[in-house]
DNA sequence: TCCGTAATAT
DNA sequence: AATATTACGG
């Protein structure tokens, strides 16, 4: 496959996720997008040659934010939005459509209340439908400018009006998971759950959450606690291994 | 599906 | 640097 994302060199990833990250900066207002984007911009603008997606990609979203500013989206937003139409499980044209449409208001909600928890299952399990999706393809098409095909080739990314649509990785970004805050509290009903279970080398992540009746708490969650757990106790458990052979190595010393 | 681990992101 | 999330293979 001689794609575009074959060529792209590590170090233009690099760069294109810091555009990213500084395009989708939490609690920044539209225009400090933009100005941000358009500093970006000319940090690259002598390097045209060897960055030319992350250009691109800056055009992109530059023109976007501006569409956003300089409409009243309010009116737009409503037409564009219908929160009373059923969402579909099928991945037909019409369906895909409407998970788009949720998916652009969740992102437009996280950008003005940050940290806000998803809480409406369907819009959840929408989530997981698309995150399905993008997952099954090179991840990199998420990159590609509008009107370019997929890696299948199923379908072109193109704003299907006027109406100005966050541009892919934006997206990507708003569907990041919420950090889960392991509260001492919830560590402690952790730590309980593994002594009860045999300890961290044989608990299972399920079996602890469910000792932990802490319904919200996933399995990937405690699973990701878990190997950071065991990975302290290896820490400590070489450290007290590591003393041991000193005092050990000392005590050799001294007798002779 | 679930788990463990490695790679990434914050 | 620590800690959380995501990717990936068994």
């Amino acid at each position: 496959m001689g794609s575009l994302g074959d060529e792209l060199s590590l170090g233009q990833r690099r760069h294109t996720s810091k555009i990213m990250n500084v395009a989708v900066e939490k609690g920044c207002k539209l225009e400090e997008h933009v100005k941000k984007l358009e500093e970006e911009k000319r940090k690259i603008q002598g390097s045209e040659l060897e960055l030319p997606l992350c250009l691109q990609i800056l055009n992109d979203a530059i023109s976007y934010l501006k569409k956003e500013t300089e409409t009243d989206t309010q009116p737009l937003l409503k037409d564009f939005i219908s929160l009373s139409k059923p969402i579909r499980e099928e991945h037909d044209e019409e369906g895909e459509e409407l998970f788009k449409e949720k998916k652009f208001q969740l992102w437009r909600e996280n950008d003005h209340i940050s940290n806000a928890r998803f809480s409406d299952t369907k819009i959840k399990n929408t989530l997981e439908i698309e995150r399905d999706e993008e997952k099954s393809s090179n991840s990199l098409y998420m990159l590609l400018s509008p009107g370019m095909t997929t890696p299948k080739g199923r379908r072109k990314l193109v704003a299907s009006s006027f109406v100005p649509q966050p541009p892919p990785y934006l997206q990507q970004q708003a569907l990041r998971k919420q950090r889960r805050c392991w509260t001492p509290e919830l560590h402690r009903l952790f730590v309980d759950a593994l002594q009860q279970l045999g300890g961290p080398g044989v608990a299972i992540p399920k079996q602890i959450r469910e000792h932990m009746q802490e319904e919200s708490l996933t399995n990937d969650e405690v699973k990701s606690h878990l190997q950071k757990y065991r990975l302290h106790i290896r820490k400590s458990d070489s450290n007290l291994e590591k003393q041991s052979v000193v005092v050990l190595g000392f005590n050799l010393w001294n007798s002779s």
